[in-house]
DNA sequence: CGAATAGTGTCTGTGAGACAGTATTCT
DNA sequence: AGAATACTGTCTCACAGACACTATTCG
């Protein structure tokens, strides 16, 4: 056995995670190379180790290079490995997940970038639906109790669209009054000084709000 | 650069839990070689490609190869990866925690475990100091919503152990009546034929109970 | 003016904390 | 008997859900 074979291979891949017309989506894109090329697959590649300071480094120049994505929320959220994942061999990948509105992916588009809403995901390869199934468990587990859903709405939305964007991501109906009451006593919003306009969806304007706390923010009780 | 140092190094640690006369305590292991050899450290070591079948295969290995330990409960808690933690190079740990009762770990005591209680630990190699701090927090916030700290017990307990055991993980006092109501209402244990017999510590005998499921149990409510 | 959505106020029920009080067993 | 711990019952308060109601804007 070479030493090459003694060592696992070390990839990270992406859940990136966005808001496509109301419906929770995931970014994919076709692999570039074997195996499984021109599939389409999360993003991904090997960890350099003389680039990248360490996972989440490797990550974040990953999105970049292949995406054209910067300063995207970027969390940890679990690594599969194994024997049997990857034909290439024993294989670890670290795998992140990632959330942003989707405006900042349409610039994106020209990557090549596919955003599928993820019930509608087709055959994915390697256990890439295992970990958007893992992905999907823990954003929706943690946004009852965090600012995640509110992390793919645009920097400024009105109460009903982040109640919106919390209902889709929680899958469940929640209470008006009690949402507003909750997310007000949490201090997690404050509004800007304008008001959206009214289009087709909204008959009326409604205050604007923008997010405290610019990244994650969790609390104690649930929304 | 050859292919060998062109891939990371890839290791398994486990952060394994007990509890050590009604403390929370960290199993530590001497390193038998270098880096820091000699120096308590977590348990872990490489994963080997040709014998593991993946991450929770290579750590259940080396529980069983380094500490004598078979089917204690095991779960992912994060990868640990970078350019500076290990003065090897560029590497990788899958961290686990582990929790047991100190019963099974008493027949390991021979493998030269030692256990520490968490606020009691030494400077310690790698990032490992971080990683206790992790699987700590982990502990912490799961514990509040499952079964967790009840792994730390033996098979059999009495009801205000369990209460103990759970204030001891949690780190806050916990009201009587109420802690009682919920374990109940949750069905989370069942009680067994025989009851504890008085001791020094304990005046009286009390009922003695089981989990009903084995392994982890979460719930909705926190306790 | 009517329709539709934004936003507020109030009632009620559930569940958690506090704590008094009972039961049991040991010395 | 008295002390200590195991265990139970009850009161109260906070908070979440339900829902009625007001306000504002557009067509």
């Amino acid at each position: 056995m070479t030493d090459a074979e003694a060592r696992p291979i070390v990839t990270v891949d992406a859940a990136l995670f966005t808001l496509l017309d109301d419906h929770l989506a995931v970014a994919l894109q076709r692999r570039e190379r074997e195996p499984f090329k021109g599939a389409p697959a999360l993003i991904g590649g090997y960890v350099r180790p003389d680039e990248d300071a360490d996972g989440a480094g490797a990550m974040a120049r990953i999105l970049a290079e292949k995406a054209g994505l910067h300063d995207v929320f970027l969390e940890q959220l679990q690594t599969f490995s194994g024997r049997t994942r990857d034909p290439r061999g024993w294989s670890v990948s670290i795998v992140y997940y990632a959330l942003a509105p989707s405006e900042r992916l349409e610039s994106a588009g020209a990557s090549g970038l596919e955003l599928v809403g993820v019930d509608r995901l087709p055959e994915l390869p390697f256990d890439h639906a295992r970990i958007i199934a893992a992905a999907l468990a823990r954003l929706q587990r943690k946004g009852a109790y965090s600012n995640l859903p509110a992390l793919l709405l645009p920097a400024q939305f009105t109460f009903p669209e982040l109640k919106a964007v919390y209902e889709k991501v929680l899958g469940v109906p929640l209470n008006d009054s009690a949402f507003r009451r909750k997310v007000t006593e949490l201090k997690i919003i404050e509004p800007v000084d304008s008001f959206s306009p009214a289009t087709a969806e909204r008959k009326r304007p409604a205050q604007l709000y923008r997010l405290v706390r610019k990244g994650l923010a969790e609390w104690d009780r649930t929304l």
